[in-house]
DNA sequence: ACGTAAATTCGCCATATGGCGAAATGGGGT
DNA sequence: ACCCCATTTCGCCATATGGCGAATTTACGT
């Protein structure tokens, strides 16, 4: 029940559900996420930290970055259930859609500059 | 995503999800599911009708009583893919088989005893 | 029509949650 | 060794949430 309601509770906020959504099938830097939701870098850390806790996704750290991802691998059944329900659910949801299309504009700033400059500059 | 939402926030107490396992092929009078999770009868009445807002529950009125079941017929997909995942996941869960046991406790008293003096007696 | 009783609605309180900015952390690069 | 800078942690604030009890609503049964 307890792990349930950790993934239940880590779905129920629109920007961790469009963070997730944005991680389909790629990994994104932190800095990408701040990009993609327009909040604060503390803000989105305690967001992916809870979403990580819930075993909805991995933690990678490279160099300087932090890149957050789909489990790989030995996965949690919990979560990888919750995923398949999620992806069925918002495949096509409106708000989805407009940032899978952000994150392709995001993707073409290589990530030294994203985060250096603190935008699109 | 709204809907989606709202189904993700009604998961996400133990006291509706409780309440919703506890739903799984029968219907059950307010004052049944009050019995059940110890909660005053104002905080069921909240949780039911968050619960149905979300259409995870339906209600029927008959005569005083109200009764909340899963929905019947016509159910939205959202809603119906929530409710298998949901059955999926806590199946075997320790909390809920406990529930399970005391409903069919519950369900021995006459519903009028149940209501009318408030308890086992 | 009136009383009774189940359920809901209404205040109210305590705690949880989501947000920011500032300070702390930790890995390069020089 | 030192600085830089992405990320996290720490305070702090505003709002949301879950809980209760009191008041209101609704529908039977006299």
């Amino acid at each position: 029940m307890r792990g349930f309601l950790a993934v239940t509770k880590a779905l129920s906020d629109s920007n961790r559900v469009r963070a997730l959504m944005a991680l389909r099938g790629r990994e994104l830097c932190v800095c990408q996420i701040v990009e993609l939701l327009g909040l604060a870098s503390s803000t989105v850390s305690k967001h992916m930290s809870l979403l990580e806790q819930a075993r909805l996704v991995e933690r990678r750290k490279n160099g300087r970055w932090v890149y957050y991802r789909r489990p790989q691998g030995k996965v949690h059944k919990e979560a990888s259930e919750a995923l398949r329900w999620l992806d069925e659910s918002l495949a096509r949801d409106r708000d989805v859609r407009e940032d899978a299309k952000r994150i392709r504009e995001v993707l073409k700033i290589p990530v030294e500059e994203l985060c250096s400059v603190g935008g699109g500059k």
